[in-house]
DNA sequence: TCTGGGGTCCTAGGACCC
DNA sequence: TCTGGGGTCCTAGGACCC
């Protein structure tokens, strides 16, 4: 039996947040653009910017003083989330217009596997997609053309903006095995150092490198890295990954340090509020919440506690949290505050857990029923479990936020 | 003048159970 | 009368990605 080939795309969003602003305002197009927060409120760093503004060397992560001291007429813009969550969403849909084995994995980028798209090249297929979201968002994107997903990821990241690129099987040797390691998806600056003390260098020494060592330095990441960059990733194209949360967290960077209890106790507020909300719009509960505190010096500590009874109520989560930042902080000066919902269950497991292991109703649980009889009614059986919510082809999904 | 906010996956130690 | 070995759960941290 021969294994048959698949086809798989990788499309790429090139500079996604700076495009979608200059589509929708003509006054920013072919100028030095950066999306970047709040610099008063210490967020001044670069999100995305535009390709004029790479010219200049502006670069994600950077901090805006330094980008203006590159590009003193560049063009900042705070993020819109919103605006960006919308282009996405139409993005996706002309992606899924050609076949339904589309796997978003962040905000703007996704896989595709067109293996059984008819007789069309995929060359050709290729330009079709890029061209229809050019005409109709005005987005520019990369899309990479290759056997399997990493190939396809390394392949769209090969020629930019605008770029369509094959990489066969056979071309690994000289298009792939040149590139530093560091370039290689998966592999960070810590890797890269410690494959540096290996010598591999390259990701053609990495797919020739031993094993045994390998595993000893990096654990099973070291073997699974070689088999990839000998090309081989059976990883399927997986249309309801993006279903598959695992937390839903928000975190925020303070204006300034504070001990102050009572600033504290309200960005928790706020912060439980907020997953709250998230946690009610994709319908699910929280089984453990955790709490992040950075320090002045940036030290950051993770503190989480695991709850018989999931919850989802902002109240519910804020008192976890409190209980949390009480217990764990050393007094020393906070900069960043984070809360995130972890072990996120489904409703009628929520349910489940409750008749499990509680004998006496208290007002948390009261809730819990009552809300869940809402779902119920509201949405029938569909709600009762994610594998059922998954399948339902109208349900909108936020896709990963950048 | 420094370094955001949203995530995923993996590892490792200790508690606990059989 | 001095201690095995396997498994799971919980917790914390680290690396990486966009």
């Amino acid at each position: 039996v021969t294994k048959k080939g698949r086809i798989i795309f990788h499309v790429d969003m090139n500079s996604f947040y700076a495009s979608v602003e200059a589509a929708f305002d003509p006054q920013l197009r072919g100028k030095p653009l950066a999306i970047a927060g709040n610099v008063e409120e210490r967020k001044g760093i670069i999100v995305t910017c535009s390709y004029e503004a790479r010219a200049f060397g502006v670069k994600t992560t950077m901090p805006l003083w330094e980008a203006k001291r590159l590009c003193p007429d560049l063009i900042v813009k705070t993020p819109n989330f919103d605006l960006y969550r919308k282009a996405s969403k139409a993005m996706f849909n002309i992606l899924r217009n050609y076949t339904p084995l589309v796997e978003p994995v962040s905000i703007d980028e996704g896989y595709m596997d067109v293996t059984d798209w008819g007789n069309r090249s995929p060359i050709e297929l290729a330009k079709m997609i890029q061209s229809e979201i050019y005409d109709k968002l005005l987005l520019p994107s990369s899309i990479g053309i290759a056997p399997n997903k990493f190939l396809a990821k390394m392949a769209s990241n090969m020629k930019k903006p605008m770029g369509i690129t094959v990489l066969r099987k056979r071309e690994i040797p000289v298009k792939l095995w040149p590139l530093n390691v560091k370039e290689m998806h998966g592999i960070g600056e810590k890797t890269a150092e410690k494959l540096k003390n290996m010598q591999i260098y390259t990701i053609g020494d990495l797919a020739h490198a031993d094993e045994i060592q390998l595993k000893q330095l990096l654990g099973i990441n070291g073997i699974r890295l070689k088999q990839r960059a000998n090309g081989v990733d059976d990883r399927p194209v997986d249309p309801e990954s993006v279903y598959d949360f695992k937390s839903i967290g928000n975190s925020t960077t303070l204006p300034k340090d504070t001990t102050d209890e009572v600033e504290i106790t309200n960005i928790l507020q706020k912060l439980a509020e907020s997953v709250s909300k998230r946690l009610k719009q994709k319908h699910v509960f929280a089984g453990n919440i955790q709490v992040t505190i950075r320090y002045y010096d940036r030290a950051t500590i993770t503190r989480s506690k695991k709850l018989n009874n999931p919850i989802r109520e902002a109240d519910d989560i804020f008192q976890t949290a409190l209980y949390l930042w009480k217990k764990h902080w050393n007094s020393d000066a906070i900069r960043l505050l984070g809360i995130t919902a972890q072990d996120l269950k489904d409703p009628d497991e929520a349910y489940k857990q409750l008749d499990l292991f509680s004998y006496e109703k208290d007002a948390h649980q009261e809730s819990l029923i009552k809300t869940l009889e809402e779902l119920k009614d509201k949405y029938g059986k569909r709600i009762i479990t994610r594998g059922v919510h998954r399948s339902n082809q109208d349900q909108e999904f936020e896709e990963k936020s950048d």
